[in-house]
RNA sequence: GCUCGUGUGGUGUAGUUCGGUCCAUCAUGAUGGACUCUCGAUCCGUCGACCCGGGUUCAAAUCCCGGCACGAGCACCA
């Protein structure tokens, strides 16, 4: 990391309006891993200052401290909503138009646009500061209306990049703010201007985001060099795409579940952080994920499959086994002899968990229907039979020969269950019977020969819940 | 259109600052085999990349020039 980093201060800034994604989840593990490396703090800043376009969720603040702790494995080291701070951005604007490098601006968002590609300049622009002033007593005032004026930082109309031109700074919003009491504020601080100023106040010394912010930073610097101020060491990583979910929008997911499309936003389809937790992900897991990536601005794409992978590999030696009987027949055993009644297996079949599962074998068995169609199968663990109808006979009890050997369960160890898996658009929902054994509500389980679920609900009446986490 | 950024196997990366130790690293994947009383894991092998074209040099993934491709910004969104 470049520059000073004796005592760094980081930030991570999302908008609270929804929960986090898959995507915040890359930015907030970089951060908070190097915060962790150079012993640094985090600010977790709510940059909440669009009530109109992106209003928040007022319960979206709450979400995001969550699902911070959930992922960076502790809690954020300041935690500041930009919301809060109006005053100050008010201040700052007032300071910069009677300093006269910021003016209020009248034109249209046309004529703007217009004057920006012919890099001419804005009548507005040379107005006497006192004029300038005036409008904007009238802008907080309510005497101008939403849309009619807006305060421009002024940079240079000539400059290259035409995103740097006299960029908007602060805007009039006549919109309630959930966070914020009633009609306190008319005029708005856009994302630039306000996190320029909290950067500063708040002392961070590196910014690390995504390079679609490349603009912001210049931006940002020239606003600072007006104040007088310097700017922080700023990071950036590439845009990333996960395959299954493309392009991902807090707003759309939440249009979708208003229109009932979802649940939730822990719905298991989405990617948002809720529902990745719900389906028994671990937080660590994911940030390794995203440290070992690493950071490049170089546009990346991956798959959910790469990251499942890595968090199967991970979650493996430590995740009990649980059978689980989709489909299930029952059959009548017919033999004599054999190792009793009562039969032990192991939680995990490499004992990196300690421990086993107890079962006790009465006459009836089940096992997948699919798989009484091979005729002569082995029962894991227990014995080689032979199918016939409802009844199978007892060829051996050892293993003695090449049959396949498939999962089953006693018929009394058995309790129903439904397994819930997100399938594209869809979730599937696959009965069973679940072993009963030490079933513990939230555990993530192995399902042998199926993949990992975590149990959602056991309820007294009705089959438990399980949830798809992957294979 | 203007501005900025990025191009290394299917995917993700190391190496690029300061040219040689790079017939290019590691992981994942694909594939062949061994082993295994779930999936897998493990073990052995194989496949597969420096965007293109020039230039400088004894020597270029690395430096220079010119293309091309992809992405982002040019919002009164964040």
């Amino acid at each position: 990391m470049p520059g000073d980093t004796s005592s760094i201060v980081l930030r991570f800034a999302p908008n609270p309006n929804g929960p986090m994604t898959i995507g915040h989840s890359r930015g907030l593990s970089i951060n908070s891993e190097y915060s962790r490396m150079y012993g640094g703090k985090v600010v977790l800043r709510f940059d909440d200052t669009d009530p109109k376009v992106k209003p928040p969720i007022i319960d979206a603040y709450d979400w995001i401290e969550r699902e911070y702790e959930w992922l960076a494995g502790k809690a954020p080291d300041i935690v500041i909503r930009a919301s809060d701070n109006m005053s100050r951005y008010l201040k700052c604007a007032e300071e910069m138009i009677a300093g006269g490098f910021g003016y209020v601006c009248r034109c249209s968002v046309e004529d703007f646009k217009r004057m920006r590609e012919e890099m001419k300049d804005c009548p507005c622009r040379d107005r006497l500061v006192s004029d300038t002033l005036s409008d904007w007593e009238a802008m907080n005032s309510g005497e101008i209306t939403e849309g009619d004026a807006v305060v421009r930082v002024k940079t240079a109309m000539a400059l290259p990049n035409p995103a740097l031109r006299d960029w908007p700074a602060l805007r009039i919003l006549d919109a309630p703010h959930p966070a914020v009491d009633g009609a306190q504020y008319r005029v708005w601080p856009l994302l630039d201007f306000q996190s320029a100023i909290d950067d500063h106040d708040q002392g961070v010394t590196h910014i690390i985001r995504g390079k679609d912010l490349m603009d912001s930073t210049r931006k940002q610097t020239l606003l600072y060099e007006h104040f007088g101020w310097s700017y922080p060491q700023t990071l950036y990583w590439g845009r990333i795409k996960v395959h299954e979910f493309g392009k991902i929008s807090k707003s759309e997911i939440k249009a979708a579940i208003e229109k009932g499309k979802f649940e939730d936003w822990d719905d298991i389809r989405l990617p948002t952080l809720p529902a990745l937790m719900r389906r028994g992900f671990r937080g660590e897991v994911i940030r390794d994920f995203w440290i070992d990536l690493g950071i490049t601005q170089k546009d990346i794409s991956i798959s959910m499959q790469t990251i499942e992978a890595f968090h199967a590999k991970r979650i493996d030696s430590s995740t009990e086994r649980r059978s689980f009987v989709r489909d299930p027949v029952k059959l009548t055993l017919e033999g004599s002899g054999g190792p009793g009644p009562e039969l032990s297996i192991p939680k995990h079949p490499d004992g990196m968990v300690q421990g086993s599962r107890d079962w006790t074998v009465g006459g009836s068995v089940v096992v997948q229907s699919a798989d009484v169609n091979a005729g002569s199968i082995r029962l894991k663990e227990y014995a080689d039979i032979t199918v016939s109808g409802e009844s199978a006979a007892v060829d051996s009890w050892s293993r003695t020969d090449e049959r396949p050997v498939v999962q089953w369960l006693p018929l009394d160890m058995g309790r129903d269950a439904v397994l819930h898996r997100p399938e594209g658009r869809l979730i599937s929902f696959e009965s069973g019977l679940l072993e009963d054994f030490e079933l513990k509500i939230g555990e993530i389980y192995q399902l042998e020969r199926v993949g990992f679920a975590r149990l959602e609900d056991l309820p007294d009446e009705g089959p438990a819940k399980l949830i798809w986490l992957h294979s």
